[in-house]
DNA sequence: GCATACTTTGTAATCGATTACATACGAGGG
DNA sequence: CCCTCGTATGTAATCGATTACAAAGTATGC
């Protein structure tokens, strides 16, 4: 026998008083004598009432949810942020909504639909390759409060949260620099990613600081990927005066390199050093363990969500991004430049 | 200036029609006109109409989404399942929820008071852990349809979709036993999951099939985790006679289990093979290059949300589990037995 | 004792869609 | 010409909560 859950009816009719009486009980409204509710909350136990979001959601004119824009879900580190954005949002009681942007990202007419019907009352975009205007709701030029973490679009005040990726790219150049090495390569992320262009442009600084030659050979093409560090790996190989050390953009290319590298009979760090960046879990596992950039992924996600929160609670968003610290971490895969290599 | 967004009521009025005929354009039904359906749809676009899915799902009596709950999103390999899941539903127009259960899974009240509140209309879960109890909501006993992928309870007889677990240990064992290993041991999966015991179960019997002995010092403890690979390492290395070959439960122990035993002299395959479980990405740039079980990742998030998409429109569940196929890889860190070792 | 203020509760409108039922109109059959 | 039936459309109830407003009752001050 199907029946209909019970409503804020039934258990208003079995406590005897109005509908009213029961929301503001139950919503912890001062304005109800302890009798009464009292009265209400066995009532609504006796019934085994259950509250229904998706009423209160209509007339509160909101979804209760937020969406997050993933490029890649299968890539652990931005599942680890996801992880610590729905850590906070659980706590609020707010559902968190994925979308993945990997096959999406050509037609953002698509995302722009999905989140136009009033899905979702905020977004967390982890994708920096999306154009903001693909937020702008048809409807008074108005935006869905959106905070962009790790990634961003370059162009225009967004509000963001991002690991210091500037002195990241220092960190892991300077630390090469101190173990001797003079010919230091970079194996780039995608293109037109916004962390490709600042780890790019800090490894470059740092090279001129150290007076070190900034050679466009010994700088590799790559999207983050394992496969793409393997690619750089074979470049590398085919270099005449190849560089006796490459930062990569992330340790999935090092990872990628280092064993394309191992295949090809070069050792690390024996033959050549190689520091990572993002510390995902398996990187201390990795043979060599890899020395690389700590990026505090869970914590992007947690800020990313409490400042979404912020936002939807009207106090607005901070104009300057929030930049969370990185840190180095020396493993095996980086070593001091012996004179043989 | 704020106002509100427009509703059906507005794209009414500006075609001069009820509010009915604007739904019924809005969802195709057949009773309108060729004429009524234009003018609707230029009323529509005028007034730049956004759909309202809230108020929709209210009227429907649902919530338009699933909820989706992940052990540890942090984890690669779930989060690949959940990228199938959300590529099925968001096809369907039907959003994906997230839940780590990883702090909550002692008290799965939590969970069902998330989910009784109507915020989902059925549930995929990957943590067999979860007693299918927490998912009954109060009222009329009544459950939400529930899909297990990956893992399953082992009790009950619950629809799920799951990889050929047993197939899986029986290829790997196999394997090894074909290179000429006669001590053969186990990294084991955390004790109460099922995966654990279908796949030691099959791991034991494989063994026995071969008349090879089943060693209990051989099997080693875990939770799937990188760390707890290090741990059976370090168990092996306190051995006296030990198994020259190993098939750990998951790629993350076999990445773990070969680091530490590098990190103390011992070379994997020289000194001893290992086989891994899951055919994570990593697993073929590791060094050595893991010979391991794939599973069909991805795919096992397409079928189950399939699968739950098919009880959502009430055609109902198939009695036997989904088994999905496994495949055994073969790469470099499995080799034939040296008389050396 | 009466006016004022505050507390508690009820009535009913509302959020934005869907849909059962009613109605109007035109076509076709006898 | 009238009756029946089908098509196109409108009217209004409904989903289950929230909340503005009103009303009733109680306490306080003078």
């Amino acid at each position: 026998m199907i029946t209909r859950p019970p409503s804020i009816k039934d258990v208003a009719r079995l406590a005897g008083v109005s509908t009213a009486t029961v929301s503001r009980t139950l919503n912890n409204l001062s304005s109800v004598s302890p009798e009464t509710r009292e009265l209400v909350m066995a009532a609504a136990g006796e019934v085994g009432y259950r509250f229904n979001q998706v009423a209160r959601n209509l007339r509160r004119r909101q979804s209760g949810a937020i969406a997050v824009l993933v490029p890649n879900l299968g890539n652990p580190f931005f599942s680890d942020i996801l992880a610590g954005i729905e850590s906070v949002m659980t706590q609020s009681s707010i559902n968190v909504l994925v979308l993945d942007t990997y096959g999406l990202s050509a037609q953002s007419a698509d995302i722009a639909d999905y989140l136009s019907s009033h899905r979702a009352d905020g977004i967390i975009c982890l994708d920096g390759s999306l154009d903001p205007g693909t937020f702008v709701t048809q409807h008074n030029s108005g935006v869905l409060p959106l905070v962009f973490a790790c990634e961003w679009p370059a162009a225009g005040n967004i509000c963001s949260v991002r690991a210091d990726n500037i002195r990241g790219a220092q960190l892991a150049i300077q630390h090469l620099v101190d173990l001797g090495h003079t010919r230091i390569g970079h194996a780039e992320g995608p293109a037109a990613n916004v962390l490709t262009i600042e780890r790019c442009r800090a490894t470059i600084e740092t090279l001129r600081e150290n007076k070190l030659a900034v050679e466009p050979d010994w700088f590799f093409k790559g999207d983050f990927s394992l496969e793409s560090g393997a690619a750089a790996a074979r470049q590398w190989l085919a270099i005449d005066t190849p560089p006796s050390a490459v930062f990569c953009a992330s340790d999935l290319m090092a990872i990628g390199m280092i064993s394309e590298l191992n295949a090809n009979g070069i050792a690390v760090p024996d033959d050549i050093s190689v520091v990572g960046f993002d510390d995902i879990d398996i990187s201390r596992y990795f043979v060599p363990a890899l020395t690389t950039i700590r990026q505090p992924t869970g914590q992007l996600g947690v800020v990313a969500a409490t400042t979404l929160l912020q936002q939807l609670s009207a106090e607005g968003c901070a104009d300057s991004p929030a930049l969370l610290d990185v840190e180095l971490i020396v493993r095996a895969s980086t070593a001091r430049l012996t004179p043989g290599s």
